[in-house]
Order: structure tokens, then C-alpha cells, then sequence
DNA sequence: ATGGTGCTTCCCATCATGGGAAGGTCAAGG
DNA sequence: CCTTGACCTTCCCATGATGGGAAGCACCAT
């Protein structure tokens, strides 16, 4: 099939297709004559699994790593977990650090009156006032 | 001051100082006759309001509407409060995204063995194993 | 005057993604 | 047979915030 029916049934757009096949995630994609690139089921699975992978929040260095333990039909289960907990720390680490600052900050949007008058803690705050 | 040392007061890079002036969230800076720029200690109390704010979570485009809101002494506090709130529901709903990707992750990976056999079913719902 | 430190501008890289231009390919229909 | 339109190709540029590094100028202490 060609790349727009691969984006299609992968949910990974073209543009990253090709982009994923230029820095090294993809093989290179067979070509037609027409100098078209062809996919097969194979690469679908592929793809997908790559979207999947983006979907969790894994970067494509992290990526390229799984793709190659999934191909890899002697790998030790161990290796994939060490690989996925150390992301779902990262993860969690993210999330905390977001969750963090949105408490700062609704703290201070609570003791600010939000009306006509110009005196505001969350500026106060900003503008380093203790 | 020179640019090290206002970096130095404000926690701001010299390099970023740079960059926010080129992209217009700071006014030029004063210049020597040497070419250098000078800083006063209201530069500074801006760059550290930049710190504070970037420490925060704002992007630079939301931080020059805040510059404007701080510069502005007949503001009205609610529309700080607005741009805040809103600020607040961005980086909670980033927090959830990027918690339930760990809660996912962690879900998977309390299934894999994590030992030296092969299957994982961490590749394998990112295989979409289902 | 010399060395070292700090400043200047300019270019490049990151990371994942998309926009868009210029041009080639192919199938359907007049 | 030729046109039209949808699809493909490559190449360049942009995003957002930050940093690295080079080439060259300014300044200060020795």
C-alpha cells in the first residue's frame, strides 16, 4: 500500500512516516518503480505499535530501544520492564513537578479578588513580593 | 550592570536574556559605548518576574501579557485571575495526561515477569496484542 | 603589551511535528 | 490522447525554550 493508506490504517501521519524512516526508527521503505514507497501488513504493525508507544509518552530514542527488544525474540522480560519503569518514574516525576505548580498557583489565584481593583497576589507574587 | 551579573542577580541566563529581548519580551537593553548592555535593578526585578513565572509553567507569550498586566496599574485583578486560572487548568489536565500514561504503563509492567523469559506483555499491547 | 575574562553577534542543535512549494505519478473520464 | 485531480516525491522552514560554540571586540590586572 502506499504511505497515505499506511498513515490511514497506523494513525501516524505520512509526514511522520517519512520522518520516522529519515532519522532511523524505520527501515528505508521498499519503493515501486514509480519511486512510491510500498508498505505491507509488517509495516502497519510496526507503525502502530510506534503510535502506541508515543500514546504512553515514550520518546523515539526510548522507541527505537523497544522496537528492537520486540524484535528480538530472545530478549529477557526483564529489560523491557527495567525500560518501562524508569519511564513511568519520569513520567510520574513530570506529573508531580505539573501538579506542583498548578497548586502554587491556584493558592494564589484563591487570595486574589478578581474584581475592577488592580491589587493582585499572583503579580505580588511574580514580582518577588516577600 | 553587565549582562553576566544581571544574570547572576535575576537567575536568568545571559544567553536567555538575550533571546527575550531579541524576541521582544524585554525592551532593548541600555547600551555602553562599548557596545555591552546595561542593567538597572528594575531590569532585574523583571527577568527575576520572568524566572518566577517560566518556574511556574508560563509560556513567553503568556508571560508578556502578565509584563503588560504587572506594567499596568489600573489593571483589573480579575483579569490576571482569568489568565492564571486558565494557566492552572492547563498544566492540571497535562498532569492527569501524563499520569494516567504512568498509570497505564504501570499497570503493564505489574504483569510482566521481569525476569529472563521472553514474553512481556508490555510489547505486547504496544503490538496490540489484543 | 599581554593574558584572561567577559561581552558581542551569528549559526547550529535539540525534540516531535506540521506547513507548504515545486515537481513527478497514476487512474478516471471527456 | 489528453486533461484533471488526488496522491506521491524531496526540500526548506517553523514551532518553543534552551544551550553550545566560534570569531572577534572590550576591559582590567599584571
Amino acid at each position: 500500500m502506499r504511505i497515505g493508506e499506511a498513515a490511514e490504517a497506523s494513525g501516524v501521519s505520512a509526514k511522520m512516516i517519512r520522518h520516522y524512516e529519515a532519522v532511523g526508527l524505520l527501515p528505508a521503505a521498499a519503493r515501486r518503480d514509480s519511486g512510491y514507497r510500498d508498505y505491507g501488513e509488517g509495516d502497519v504493525h510496526a507503525l502502530r505499535f510506534i503510535r502506541r508507544a508515543r500514546d504512553l509518552g515514550f520518546s523515539l530514542a526510548e522507541i527505537a530501544g523497544l522496537l528492537a527488544l520486540w524484535g528480538d525474540r530472545n530478549r529477557a522480560s526483564a529489560e523491557v520492564k527495567r525500560v518501562a519503569l524508569a519511564h513511568v518514574e519520569a513520567l510520574e516525576a513530570k506529573a508531580r513537578d505539573l501538579s506542583a505548580m498548578a497548586a502554587t498557583l491556584r493558592h494564589l489565584a484563591a487570595h486574589c479578588h478578581g474584581d475592577a481593583r488592580p491589587d493582585c497576589p499572583i503579580l505580588e507574587e511574580l514580582a518577588g513580593g516577600r
